[in-house]
Formats: structure tokens, sequence, C-alpha cells
DNA sequence: CTGTTAGCGCGTTCAC
DNA sequence: GTGAACGCGCTAACAG
């Protein structure tokens, strides 16, 4: 039992395959009559175009590609779960793929995709000095990229507030008297990492205290030894700012081995809410950026950028820039208030327009 | 800058297309010296066979398809991540898509990626009495359902024990002394909470105490208020027992909210293991499933029917049904053990065949 | 070993 | 309004 084609439909109809064409796609007027006919064969042969020969022909293939490091971070999971749910209202497929954050990966997904005809490529990209995915055989191919940017003009790029949150975790220690503040980062060359960074020594250098950073993170080990080590110092840290939520789940687990209290030996936040922060011992003062926006975000504006005639696109992508809040909770010293929606991570937050080009975002 | 097409690589190379085809795929032997020539003018053209092409004229896609309720959720994105690997592995590329636990939207999905030739579909099935999927249209595309089962023949299943993981979550209550145990469940029609509904009775059953169920733990104000209701009774239940990771932390907030303390007060051990759940005070005893292999051996068993030549496929899709483990912590009432490995969400559970037909996976 | 023919299923000419 | 024919890019059959 294979599938019918249109021909079949032609026939038992008792027309042309164009006819069945014309109904299909309601480019000119038929018959009344004619059209219910065919509309009658289609049904009952359950007939359906072939998208492969429609394609083949030069139609839209209505998909797209996704690619993330990985699917096992609930952060990449949610931007995935958002980019489905804006393809799916447009009626569109998504090809999702993760990257290992391997550039060498992501760039032979990324060129698979482009044989699977996708419409565009949205990418939270993997760290290098040159993508790969500047490559010539990318450049009929829309690209946005969100979380990171890509270094490539053309890609339009949805991130969050990075330095201005790590800035306002700074501040908010430093309110409290701090001033030994620790930063904790899992990679050198991660743009969120850097940025943030970045945040943090800027409301440093207003009071004119010396940052201290540790960006090698990236285990619970590395934060325990870390840890250990700087407590041990003559002058050791009163706080510290985690870079992301997986370093604020180490932190707890090394404070908890070492015996410390929060925030009575140490105070601590984090960047990136988490599904549970509020109800760890004490509960984490955070910055929490809008994950679920950050998808969605950027899915729109790669279906903007399709929207556009194929040739005429620009040849900068715009930058758009999401806002991130700080929930206060009891880790960095303040007293605990009862929170509204304890465990969301979606907050309302509006969405900052920076790019000077481009397609125009309104959230 | 078009793409290339095979014709433009042929003229350039001064031979006919055939040839060409046949250096691509190494059908025939073709002269060497042709067959460099050829090279070069791929080389030279950045050319790649169009898949479309290919795939109109008979070829395999090269794709399967993935239907998930959510990505929000960790359990399905873990497993989407399974998948994914699988399949980058034998060089396939995923279609994604969410289903939002609509029938309908699942079925709409289903037959969307039948037009976009996907060669299988792995899924985790909404529930349903009767599943679309049943529908005529996909009885030539390879199905594999996991977490829950589907309910038609054909299509084989991946699942954990459900049942037993509830049993032995049941039976160390009541080495611990426990007599009045509730459990709670999210969703009445869910297969993996009526299996360890099912589980938990059996384990009651010995000792002779009475079941005390809630299914509607959907949310924490319902959890906090069950939870309110029953402590007031004449005799409260001195433990409880959490479906599935959302409801271990809905319980968790509800006892913190009205003060109760674990285990002396209640008593409580969840299904299915998640982040931090070592970190909660105190922390969580739960039977943790193997997320990852789910997906795994799902995309695995998908593979293994696609390999088998097209038409001669068993009526009847095996069973697998993988181990799962008790990881004691300290809610139950046990001292706590220091675990080896805090936050590993992965066991290494060894897989039980039940299956007495289809194909046979060994992990 | 290599080229020619035909056709996968559809849509766009162009006639009728 | 409708149908016949051609071609999208590729490959299974045949020649040669």
């Amino acid at each position: 039992m294979k599938r019918a084609t249109m021909a079949e439909v032609a026939r038992l109809a008792g027309v042309g395959t164009m006819t069945v064409s014309r109904v299909l796609n309601g480019s000119t007027k038929v018959q009344p009559k004619t059209a219910s006919r065919v509309r009658e064969a289609i049904e009952r042969l359950g007939y359906r175009p072939n998208e492969f020969a429609r394609v083949l022909r030069g139609a839209k293939s209505r998909s797209i590609g996704l690619i993330v490091p990985s699917l096992l971070d609930p952060f990449f999971a949610t931007c995935a779960h958002s980019v489905n749910t804006v393809a799916q209202a447009h009626g569109y497929s998504m090809i999702l793929t993760t990257s290992n954050d391997s550039i060498q990966t992501e760039f032979n997904e990324a060129a698979w995709m482009l044989e699977k005809h996708v419409e565009g490529i949205v990418i939270c990209p993997t760290p290098a000095k040159l993508s790969k995915l500047s490559s010539p055989i990318f450049y009929r191919t829309p690209i946005v990229s969100f979380d990171r940017p890509l270094g490539i003009p053309r890609v339009a790029s949805v991130v969050v507030e990075n330095s201005a949150g790590a800035r306002r975790l700074t501040e908010h220690l430093i309110a409290h008297g701090h001033q030994h503040i620790h930063f904790l980062g899992d990679s050198p060359n991660l743009f969120t990492i850097k940025t943030r960074l970045d945040g943090y020594r800027r409301a440093l250098s207003v009071i004119g205290a010396a940052p201290r950073v540790n960006l090698e993170s990236n285990s619970q080990n590395a934060v325990t030894r870390y840890l250990k080590d700087v407590m041990a110092e003559r002058k050791p840290p009163t706080a510290f700012i985690a870079g992301n939520n997986r370093i604020s789940r180490y932190l707890y687990r090394a404070i908890s081995q070492l015996g410390l209290r929060i925030p009575e030996d140490v105070a601590i936040v984090g960047f990136d809410d988490f599904d549970l922060a509020d109800m760890l011992q004490p509960p984490l003062t955070v910055v929490n950026q809008p994950v679920e926006l950050l998808g969605k975000i950027a899915a729109e504006v790669l279906f903007a950028e399709l929207k556009v005639e194929t040739e005429d696109r620009p040849e900068i992508g715009g930058k758009t820039v999401l806002k991130v809040d700080l929930i206060v909770r009891s880790s960095c010293g303040c007293q605990s208030i009862p929170e509204e929606s304890p465990n969301s991570r979606v907050s309302d937050s509006k969405q900052l327009r920076i790019a000077s080009s481009g397609i125009s975002v309104v959230v």
C-alpha cells in the first residue's frame, strides 16, 4: 500500500494532474464541481502531496534547524522547547542536533542540515576564535545565534544582559558590606562567562576592590578545592558569585562539605536561576534570565528573516539583548522574603532593543 | 551562487552524470584517473548531492522523528539527548517536536513527520484510550514508544520497572515501621503513575495496610492542601511516596511550609531522582531510573527495526524493561550515607529483557 | 568501464 | 478553465 500519487488522483477524478495541483494550491480558479470531484478523489486515496518532490521543484522546505551544545542542560532544553513552539506555530518542523561543544561536530551537523534544505538555523554556537560557520556554504542560509553571539556580521544574535546582571549581583553584595568577593566561572572562553566577569569587575572597580577570579570551576572537585584554598588565606573571601547555575550548585555542596554557614561565614549569589534554588538552605539569591524568551525571540528573529525576500537580506544581523532580574532570597544576607511563585523560572522581562539595523522584534 | 548540480560537475569533468554518480556511491568501478578528475570537479564546485532528489528517487531519508510531551521537563530533555546521540552516531538527523500532551497535536506532528519522510518515529505518547497513531497512515513507519507503552501491538516499547520500583520504595518505608503511607500521583491516566501505584498497593497488601492515594497532586497548591488535610486526620500518615520528581519537590515545599520535620514527623521517598535531591534537607531517598538509557535503548530498538528488510517487519513489537535502583539517603529515616557521585543521575542499571519477540537489545 | 534513456512526483510553462 | 509536456537532480536500467 504505497502512497497515492497526484497522477492517480487525477485519473480517479477524470482530470489532468494540473487541475489537482490547482485545487491543492488554489492558485487559479477551478470549476466548483470539478474541484469537489478532485477533493473527493484525494480523500478516497488518502493522498498527500510529496514534500520532497515539491522542494525539488523549488518550494520551501518548511523546516529549520536548531543546534545546541547539549540537551542535558535544562537551560538549552528550555530554549529548544521555545524554538520548537515557534516553529510549530509557523507550521515548520525543527531538526534538532547537539554539538557537544565540538566545533567540528557543529560544522558537520550544520552542513548536514543544509542538505536537508533547512531554511534557516538557530544556534547556540560553540566558542571558537574563527567559527567554521563562516564557511561560504552557509551564505545563503539565515542563521540566528542565541545566548552567545557568533562572530559573523550577518548573523543576528539574541543574548541577555550578562554584564549588567553580574554587576547588579556584585553591587548587591557590596551593599551588604562585602569587600572580598570572588567570581567563579567554568571556562575562560565562554562569552557569557567573560561578559559576566566584566560586569563583576566593573562593579568592584567602583569601590576600588581587587577582583579575584577562578575560571576553572567546572567540576565539584575543582570548586571544593578552590574554596578550601581561598578560605585558608589570610584575608579569605566573604562572598562568592557563581557564574552560572551549575557552579551555584557546586558551591552549595562545597560549602556544606566544609561546614561553613551561609550567609554568616560566606554569602553567595548566582547567575541564572534554577529549580529548587528557593528550596536550598538558605534559598539562593540569583539573577534570573528569561530562558524561554531567549529561545522564543531567537526563533522569531529567524522567521522574520525568512519572511523577507530571499535575496535582499541585510548584510548585518541585529542584536537583541534581553533583560534579567534580580531575585533576592537569603543566601546574600537578606531576610528571606516569601516569593509569589516559588519555582517560576519565567520572568516577564521586557526586551531591550539595542540593534541598529535588522529586524525589529517587539515582545 | 546556487548550489552546483551533478550535471555541472559532469560537464566540468568531461564525463556523463552517471559517472559522477558512480564515483559518489562507489557502486561500480570507475577508471582511477577519471574518478580523480570527477573528484576534483566536485571539489572545485563545492558540489554536494541533493538529498531531496535522492529521496525522490527512492533513497532512504536518513532521518527519524522524536515526539515528546515537552522539553521543559528535564526527564524528556535527557531522553531527547540520548535519542539524538544515537541518531548522530548512525548519521541520521532527528526531527524533534513536542505534543504538549495534546492527542491531536501528537497526531498532526507525527503525520507531518511522515511527509518529511522520516524512516521511523520514537515517541513518548500522550495517554489516550485509543491512540490516533494507530491510523493506517503509520502502518509502514516503524514506531518505538518509551516511558509509556502505546496500545498498538506492532509498536515496541521501552519502559522502566515502575511497579517493582514503587514496591521497593514502599517496602523500605514499611521496614522503617511505617503503616500509614500515602501515595501521591499527578494523573490517574498516566501509565507510569498507574503502574507505580500498583507496586505500592502490592507492597501494602502484604502487611494488610490500606492504601491511601491522591492522584491530583499536579500543583504546589494541590499538594500543600492535601498534606494539610491528611495531617489533620485522626490517624495521620507517617510517610509519603511521591510518584515522580515534580511531586517530590512539591512535597518538600509543602512540608517545609507546614513546619513539619523530615523524617521525624513524616518520612518521604520519591520515584525518579533529580539534580539537588541530595542537597535538600534532608537528602531525599529515591528510586532512580536510567533516564539516558531509556532514550538510548528506544533509539537503538528503532534503528534495529530500520535495519531489517522493510517488508518483513514483525507484527508485534518487543517490550524492554529497564531496571531501577534505590538510592538511600535520609528522608526515609536512614542515616545519611555519603554518596560516591553526589549528583549523578546516571545509573549503571543492567537491562532486563522481558519481551518474547522482536529485536534483542543488549546493553 | 562509461554514456544514454527514462522516470521518481510535482509545478510551471504554454497551448487548447 | 483545463491539459500536455518539460524539467527540478538524481540513479536504475540498459546499451555500447
